[in-house]
DNA sequence: ATCGGCTCGCGCAA
DNA sequence: TGCGCGAAGCCGAT
């Protein structure tokens, strides 16, 4: 057994015929480290079955932007390129991926499909839709988490103390290290007109998305993001813990895109950091606890983007401020203009805008503020989710959602002293964020166009 | 510079 | 049933 059967888990139970094995590739955009494609490969080769990967862009996709599909194709057309040296045909598809799928599968008399995870509600849609279509086996591998999201944890976790226990039990069954994917036999075509010819042109041209400025400053792709792991595992991993929170030092590991867009993965991560150093522990918990805490927020809870999603404790206590004045209110365009009185916000706004990655610590200030500087928590959060989704290269990741709700609406914290229009959520303060790093300097970083 | 109070409810020990 | 404690804090007192 290669991949821990743990990691899969059956969407429809079929008997497999002998039809190609089909790795509906989605949230994990990659070929190495890859536990949704490992699988694919073993169930192809038990049933001696043709492999091939299929991706389907979707046009419109959460407010995404020309800056975050330009990262997600640069990536495709490298997972073409390493799936093609494996003799693994890629299929790349447009439209709407429940339809889209379930026509691929049947064009191509599959025998059992594998696609990977995500807790988003339209990733869970479109996997139903096909499910109802198709009459093969359908398995899900959760191949973004560590952990697989509904073995970590049954049901929504209150916190992060409630959450870490379990993760460090079952962590290390699950830091197996990745069997190689082995390369295909010649004949390993399921199509008969032999080779595939994606229409990169024909895919971009069907995007009906916004434009916003590139993020040229990082490069896409599975290459690019080792290099970017190798790099923070030589020069920042060691000073993490002291770093990580001062917005004027490069002290992150900046891998949130390609996590984001499953270009590298986190397992693979976190192997290589406890090759490289035995006490990561500010680093893992970030990168394991706090992210997978993430999806078990919003696999576990359907309203993970609107505010019955937030503790009993922190829809009382807002409901309770929702009339309270407001001293600043701005409207969308506003915020989205980096038009506020508030000089850092508009520098961590400006950072967003300029560069499609704001500051971790800054995001928290951020979204708290929008909540202070809007009419009702309703419409901060439809606010700062909006930018977040529309702006970050990492954005319309659960990681973003349950963010916002902690910022927002306690989710995963505690009640704090009350105060005007936050009631008992956790306040943050331009004077707090002052004591804690030089703040003029990041302004000016940021005032001016880079 | 440092400290305590603020405040909720889970998870576990008993 | 009681108790300890929690992602990043704030604020006023000392």
């Amino acid at each position: 057994m290669l991949v821990n059967p743990q990691r899969v888990r059956t969407l429809k139970k079929e008997s497999q015929t002998k039809g190609p094995v089909i790795y509906w590739m989605s949230r994990d955009q990659r070929v190495s480290d890859n536990w949704a494609l490992l699988y694919a490969q073993e169930l192809a080769q038990k049933h001696d079955s043709p492999l091939a990967v299929a991706f389907c862009l979707v046009p419109q996709f959460l407010g995404a932007t020309g800056r975050q599909y330009r990262f997600l194709l640069q990536g495709l057309k490298e997972v073409e390129k390493n799936l093609q040296a494996l003799n693994i045909p890629f299929f790349l598809l447009q439209g709407d991926p429940g339809k889209e799928m379930a026509r691929l599968l049947s064009e191509l008399g599959a025998g059992a499909l594998v696609s990977d995870f995500s807790p988003l509600r339209q990733s869970r849609e479109w996997k139903a839709a096909v499910a109802v279509e198709t009459e093969i086996p359908f398995y899900e591998v959760d191949a973004h988490n560590i952990i697989p999201c509904w073995f970590a944890s049954p049901k929504q976790e209150w916190a992060a103390y409630s959450f870490r226990p379990k993760v460090n039990r079952l962590l290390f069954e699950f830091t197996d290290e990745f069997p190689a994917l082995q390369k295909s036999p010649e004949r390993n075509s399921p199509s008969e007109n032999g080779a595939i010819e994606n229409d990169w042109a024909a895919a971009q041209g069907c995007l009906k998305a916004d434009t916003a400025p590139e993020a040229k400053w990082i490069m896409p792709g599975e290459a690019a993001a080792m290099k970017q792991l190798g790099n923070f595992l030589e020069h920042k991993l060691a000073g993490y813990e002291r770093d990580r929170n001062d917005p004027n030092k490069d002290g992150q590991s900046g891998l949130s895109p390609y996590l984001h867009f499953g270009q590298i993965s986190a397992q693979r991560i976190a192997l290589e950091v406890l090759k490289s150093m035995k006490d990561a522990g500010s680093f893992l918990e970030e990168l394991i606890v706090r992210k997978e805490l993430s999806d078990n927020y919003c696999y576990y809870n359907q309203h993970y983007d609107d505010m019955q999603g937030f503790p009993a404790w922190a829809k009382t206590s807002l409901s309770e401020h929702e009339k309270d004045r407001r001293e600043y209110l701005y409207t969308l365009q506003e915020l989205e203009r980096a038009h506020t009185h508030d000089d850092l916000w508009n520098a961590a706004q400006q950072e967003m805008l300029q560069t499609g990655k704001m500051h971790g610590y800054m995001r928290m200030y951020w979204a708290k503020k929008i909540l202070e500087w809007t009419e009702s928590p309703a419409a901060a959060q439809a606010a700062a989710i909006h930018q977040n989704d529309r702006y970050e290269l990492d954005g319309r990741d659960p990681s973003g959602y349950t963010g916002i709700a902690w910022s927002l609406g306690g989710v995963h914290d505690r009640a704090w002293k009350e105060r005007a229009i936050f009631g008992k959520v956790r306040y943050m303060s331009y004077n707090g964020a002052k004591s804690k790093f030089d703040v003029k300097t990041y302004i000016s970083k940021w005032s001016h166009p880079q």
